[in-house]
DNA sequence: CGACTTTTTGAGTCTAGTCAAAACATGTGG
DNA sequence: CCACATGTTTTGACTAGACTCAAAAAGTCG
């Protein structure tokens, strides 16, 4: 059978893309910022610096000292925690518009992750004492990322809650149905996860190995839930996915 | 071989302890708050409702609207969240001068947990409205509030990692670790977690069976690493609990 | 077209889960 | 204070899902 090449095609890091203009949509975006009128956005927008890096790139590493707060502006980036043994666990995948690093109020900390560009990307980062000073100089703001790690902290007792209970087939088919969500674009039938991501990055966010995630690709593929490649993805069945991962097998 | 009969020693709820004073003494030691002038801290205590749950009792429920912040005054509460199949997973055990809750600032949202009474407590809440408020009038209440969230973060973030890439052994020995952090009290030789907890508690903690879980405690008891009952356990070598955590087997 | 990486497949092993039953601890009421 | 009822923990035998190691097959890129 013939295999439809990759069909992913990615936002290349063309060097407007870090414009004023696009830099101000990004940061006006950001669900913690985006009640703020454009002169905030602009005043804001002076405190970041801007700077690109590329695919496998490391942004910082766990241990580091945090002492920037950065944003996605363009690309994707991944968030991966390392174990004695050489296996890496895959927190999060964040797309244009996504805060990370640690959030220092106060004091100083480190960072309890490795981030890595996962394609090439445009990066903007603002200094602790910056962030700080915003924070104060808008006091909503500070609600607003609270929200928003809170969100984050709830999604990842979901995570844990999967890893306790379910099957590596039910997490690979949470998994998948979270990327698309967030990154799925319509393909014809089907939905396509925007994002070059491999077997071993799956078995990376499913605590499980790349021979056990192929296997269980080829399972779904095999039934019509999904069509994939090297480094791609897309969803064809998104129902019985959804079914799958919440009761098992299916029936 | 004469067990030890159970050691704990439960801190009983005694009508005293939701006195005026100890409210006090449990707000103004709150991480978030304790920066705060004694009349701040007064002021908001009056924002806050007190009620006794006894042991098992549920606090509320997941998905049940979240309306109030809880504080737990006395005492020790679970969180869970259950999963389809009858196994339930614990998330975090709290104890006397913690919060848990959702935090809702602005607009309305849905626990995303169950929260049970392990001991019987006094529990202090606050509605979402008067927490916002709160926030309102002690803008760096709301950073500090971040932090701790931010810190929680971390934490579950530590345990996806755990459940990710660690046997069950290497899990039961550190989440043994972590609640004798949190909960331990020197006794003689060991170290006993101040907490009635099953294993049944424990399997839910690490993702696994009360079965494993008491044949990995009857391994740890034979290798003179801990000592445990029904309901309790002293930790008699911490030492070589942590490397068995961290690089897996004992040499 | 190669060289390289990623994915797939296979065989063998082992960790940890399931089911079932016995042993033990704890609190109660006689 | 003992015997019983109840819930908890332990033990045993069996099973299965997932890991490891190894090698072949298929994509991708220069």
């Amino acid at each position: 059978m013939v295999r439809p090449k990759s069909p992913l095609r990615l936002d290349w890091v063309d060097p407007t893309v870090c414009s004023l203009d696009y830099r101000l949509k990004i940061i006006g975006r950001l669900p913690f910022f985006k009640h703020l009128p454009a002169d905030a956005i602009s005043k804001i927008n002076d405190r970041f610096h801007d700077h690109e890096v590329s695919t496998d790139e490391r942004i910082y590493f766990e241990g580091d000292e945090a002492e920037y707060l950065y944003l996605v502006a363009m690309g994707k980036v991944k968030l991966v925690r390392n174990t004695d043994s050489r296996r890496e666990v895959l927190l999060d995948i964040l797309r244009g518009g996504e805060y990370f690093g640690t959030l220092t109020v106060f004091g100083r900390s480190i960072h309890t992750e490795t981030a890595i560009a996962q394609t090439d990307c445009c990066i903007l980062q603002i200094s602790s004492e910056s962030f700080e000073t915003v924070l104060t100089e808008y006091p909503d703001v500070t609600r607003k990322v609270l929200e928003a790690v809170s969100q984050r902290l709830t999604e990842s007792q979901e995570i844990v809650k999967q890893l306790s209970a379910y099957t590596v087939e039910q997490r690979i088919a949470s998994a998948l149905l979270r990327l698309a969500g967030k990154l799925g674009e319509a393909r014809g039938q089907g939905v396509l996860i925007q994002l070059p991501f491999s077997r071993q990055d799956l078995a990376a966010m499913t605590g499980s190995t790349t021979e056990t995630v192929s296997r269980v690709m080829s399972r779904f593929g095999e039934a019509g839930m999904v069509k994939s490649g090297r480094k791609w993805v897309t969803i064809m069945d998104m129902p019985r996915l959804e079914k799958l991962a919440e009761k098992g097998a299916v029936n």
